[in-house]
RNA sequence: GGCGCAUUCGUCUAGUGGCCUAGGACACUGCCCUCUCAAGGCAGAGGCAGGGGUUCGACUCCCCUAUGCGCUACCA
């Protein structure tokens, strides 16, 4: 069913109704690589008919999102386009010109009963195990009766007349054709009372309208692609291609929702995943490239992006394999870059950090971050006096407070006598204290890691020592030795 | 209820009838490296949902069952 040659032109139309969840972010990222790697179109529309719900806000948080994550639209909101308007409150005249046209044909009649009629038949239906769907009474209405019911001031709807027989086949790029018996499509509503579309309704003139070759969305809409088939042929336009791509699910195999942490595009940004991590990775959420290769960039991706390679099956949203990724990412990145990134997280986390010191401090993380907002408690300590530990803390691994005191003592010695703060001035004397000391290098270097940082687990000890520098790092020193002091002499007690 | 989609290690996946004694990655376990934590190296454990066919031969094709999900709205 490959049409001659159509030129390729994808869209994402979100309905702004929230955030950018990770799931449309998929759908886009897809729509995007479908484009770049054709040399086609991707173009953005806002599907904002359900005016209850939808916001200007939540407009532009996708946008951001998108534009985060890279997405760049040739067409939509902010960039124009030959078809404009791209939201759908805007094209209101195009679809009541299709209606028109559909009713004119006799493939569309208007439905006069009201949602309640329609809502006490559906649950009767139900209660006696029949089919729900509507019943087309006022598919055949005579114009008497049709009259009759214009008088009582009920306004209509306008419904779509499906084929009574026969079946529809989707071809389906990624799934195959999936074939639908007519008899299974009840009249669905194109045009609500109030005069705005319906989704089914609107999604089929809009892409008929915006020229788009190939509708790439959730699976969710597989099962009102054959109806949106019969509006197609309705409306004797030909059809594009659809590939209906899987759902994302939460760790415990259900529908990813809040319960499962984030689930929007913007917190992820907001904790400090990189948009060239997250990206790679929703890319491997449902594709692969081969058997073995994962990290890619953005190019490599778009050229070896292919349709008929994603996966049918839905995929599980795994935070820890995304925490791999974004560590890969950023051991990957440049120093002054890793700064740049860093810098803000800190700032937010209160820490009175600037260009420079951040600087300094990149080589201390870099390999130990998973998110960008790992860093702040991990050098915390640079940007306060006030260390707050347990002295037994201080002392070192099979030895007693006397002993670390002492120990602790040497260190403030050799520290004091050392001529320069850099890492190499520090690490050799240092070890050879340990030597003299009869000490293993983990119980000494435990004992100054804690009081200068007042943590177990804290960065490499030289290069710490070397960024705090040689006042700091006695003060410090100083006010563990006073601390073990009254341990030591508590203990005598 | 009806219709539809899906089903390979815990997770993401490779696999399109013999290359599979099923490959890679995350996570996990052990060892190595090591000033803690990481990072890195090596090794290990772990899977074709179940049952029938088709075939000389099925992870791959067909059918049934099970399970999960979607649609069945004047939501999108």
């Amino acid at each position: 069913m490959s049409d001659q040659a159509r030129p390729v032109r994808v869209r994402f139309a979100p309905s702004p109704t929230g955030f950018l969840h990770v799931g449309g972010a998929r759908t886009a990222l897809f729509n995007w690589l479908f484009a770049r790697n054709q040399g086609g179109a991707f173009i953005l529309r806002i599907e904002d008919t359900d005016l209850m719900r939808s916001t200007e806000e939540s407009t532009g948080r996708i946008l951001s999102s998108l534009r985060w994550l890279g997405l760049d639209w040739d067409e939509g909101p902010g960039v124009g386009g030959d078809f404009e308007p791209y939201f759908q409150t805007q094209r209101l005249p195009f679809y009541r010109a299709a209606m028109e046209q559909l009713l004119g044909r006799g493939h569309a009649y208007y439905c006069y009963c009201t949602q309640e009629e329609l809502q006490a038949r559906r649950k009767a239906a139900l209660a006696q195990r029949r089919a729900p769907g509507y019943d087309r009474r006022c598919r055949y209405l005579t114009n008497d009766e049709r009259m009759a019911l214009a008088e009582e001031d009920r306004t209509p709807a306008v419904r779509f007349a499906m084929p009574p027989e026969g079946h529809t086949v989707v071809h389906d790029l990624i799934r195959g054709d999936v074939r639908f018996a007519n008899d299974q499509l009840d009249d669905l509503v194109i045009m609500k009372a109030d005069g705005t579309p319906t989704y089914n309704f609107a999604v089929v003139v809009d892409d008929m309208l915006m020229k788009i070759s190939h509708v790439i969305r959730g699976d969710e809409h597989l099962a009102n692609t054959p109806r949106q088939i019969r509006i197609y042929e309705a409306l004797e336009y030909p059809l594009p291609e659809f590939a209906h791509v899987s759902m994302i699910l939460g760790e415990d195999g259900s529908k990813l929702s809040k319960r499962h942490g984030a689930t929007s595009l913007a917190e992820y940004w907001e904790s400090g995943y990189l948009p060239e991590a997250m990206f790679n990775f929703l890319a491997l959420l449902g594709w692969a490239y081969d058997d073995k290769t994962e990290i890619m960039t953005r190019e490599e991706i778009i050229q070896r992006f292919r349709l008929d390679k994603v996966n049918p099956s839905p995929a599980v949203f795994s935070r820890q394999k995304l925490d791999w990724m974004n560590g890969v990412y950023i051991r990957g990145l440049d120093q002054d870059d890793l700064a740049m990134r860093l810098l803000p997280h800190l700032l937010q986390a209160d820490l009175k950090a600037d260009e420079g010191m951040t600087r300094r401090l990149v080589p201390l993380v870099q390999e130990r971050i998973k998110v960008l907002r790992d860093a702040v408690e991990l050098v915390d300590f640079f940007f306060t006096d006030k260390l707050h530990y347990q002295a037994e803390g201080l002392i070192g691994k099979k030895m007693d407070a006397a002993d670390s005191l002492q120990a602790l003592r040497r260190v403030v010695d050799v520290l004091e006598g050392v001529p320069s703060f850099d890492e190499e001035a520090l690490e050799r004397p240092l070890r050879e204290l340990t030597e003299q000391l009869g000490l293993k290098a983990g119980q000494l270097f435990g004992i100054i890691r804690v009081a200068i940082t007042g943590k177990q687990v804290a960065p490499p000890l030289f290069g710490t020592l070397s960024i705090l520098g040689r006042e700091r790092t006695l003060a410090r020193l100083r006010k563990a030795e006073a601390a073990l002091l009254k341990l030591v002499n508590d203990d005598r007690v």
